[in-house]
DNA sequence: GCGCTCATGTAAGGGGTTACATGATTAC
DNA sequence: GTAATCATGTAACCCCTTACATGAGCGC
């Protein structure tokens, strides 16, 4: 039940639709959550039925209508009291890890392949974040805004999603030029 | 069902009873893979029974007997079907990372607190991962061993998790700084 | 005896994933 | 009309978590 407070810190930002939200899940918040569309409107019906947040509709000539939710007081209080409690141990899931753990044993084009693709995907986050992070800062630069912003705690995180990309993305070219210098070596695999 | 794939990656490197493997999966592998006692338990028992590991008693005079497994030929194949496929995408799941986005309403002192020991757990892993990659690699150095070593796929996933956890302290004790600066300079709470 | 580590589970319930369903509106 | 995006769900199933249960052997 943890869900809940990934959504009310996102809804902080800005009132989001279910729809805006599973957009933002994807890319910024996916940093620290991950969450599929359909969790996201399940959650959201529940967060308003418990008083947590409230919904308002927003009707579009446009596009079709939607529905935009934002915190309550309630709400900011369940985020208080989830702040102040002990935070469960974060984990990783990562399917190309166990594919590298393996490797000696399994197919290293595969891996190879695979740790290419991350690496494209990890520059290419990279440049959302540094996208994300100059919109959010604005006008002022960086040692500016995180000293005298208003509200630096997205930015703080986006700094988090950053670096943990470009560590990704540093690992996997590294990982990838180890296992060609290996191949190319041993004429095996 | 992707634990399955990190049991039997985890069993390529030396067999394993349910408990050792649980203390595994609780340091070394908890960089890619994350999952409780039970699970293995239970995963193992399926994987047995659909001839993927088998088990072999192990009678112990000075503790309770054991159950180790070791991957079979199936399950090595197995391994090579899920290394082909696609990856899905990895996800994070932090709630400090959740408090952080959202420490500009809540409470500030409480996510300090949760900063510094966040920031001493990824020092002791840090150290646990250079205790492993010395045992790793044995007498080699590191270029050495990862250009001449036999298996070299945990070496690399160790890699992997050593620069996240630098990376996870380093920018835990960042935010600190800043946060106590801000609340220094702002005086309030 | 008591607490600790080793060792292996069961059962209930909650949360997440996969597959499917529906409809409005815009652009081509 | 057909595809794409916007918009919101339902249902079934599986996985994961939480709580509980059990017992052997060691050190004090």
């Amino acid at each position: 039940m943890a869900l809940r407070h990934a959504v009310l810190a996102t809804l902080l930002d800005s009132e989001y639709s279910g729809y805006q939200l599973a957009k933002v899940f994807d890319t910024g918040v996916a940093n620290f959550w991950h969450a599929l569309p359909q969790q996201l409107y399940a959650e959201l019906t529940k967060l308003e039925a418990e008083g947590l947040v409230t919904g308002r509709r927003v009707i579009q000539l446009d596009r079709p209508n939607k529905r935009v939710y934002t915190v309550t007081e309630a709400g900011l209080a369940e985020l208080v009291r989830f702040t102040e409690a002990q935070s469960k141990p974060s984990f990783i899931r990562d399917d190309l890890l166990v594919k590298v753990h393996a490797v000696d044993r399994t197919t290293v084009s595969a891996v190879l392949a695979q740790l290419a693709e991350r690496a494209e995907q990890a520059e290419a986050k990279i440049e959302m974040f540094d996208g994300l992070l100059r919109q959010l800062r604005g006008d002022l630069d960086e040692q500016r805004f995180l000293h005298e912003g208003e509200r630096v705690g997205p930015y703080l995180t986006c700094l988090r999603g950053r670096r943990f990309e470009q560590e990704n993305r540093d690992w996997c070219r590294d990982t990838a030029d180890l296992l060609n210098a290996r191949l190319g070596a041993h004429r095996d695999g």
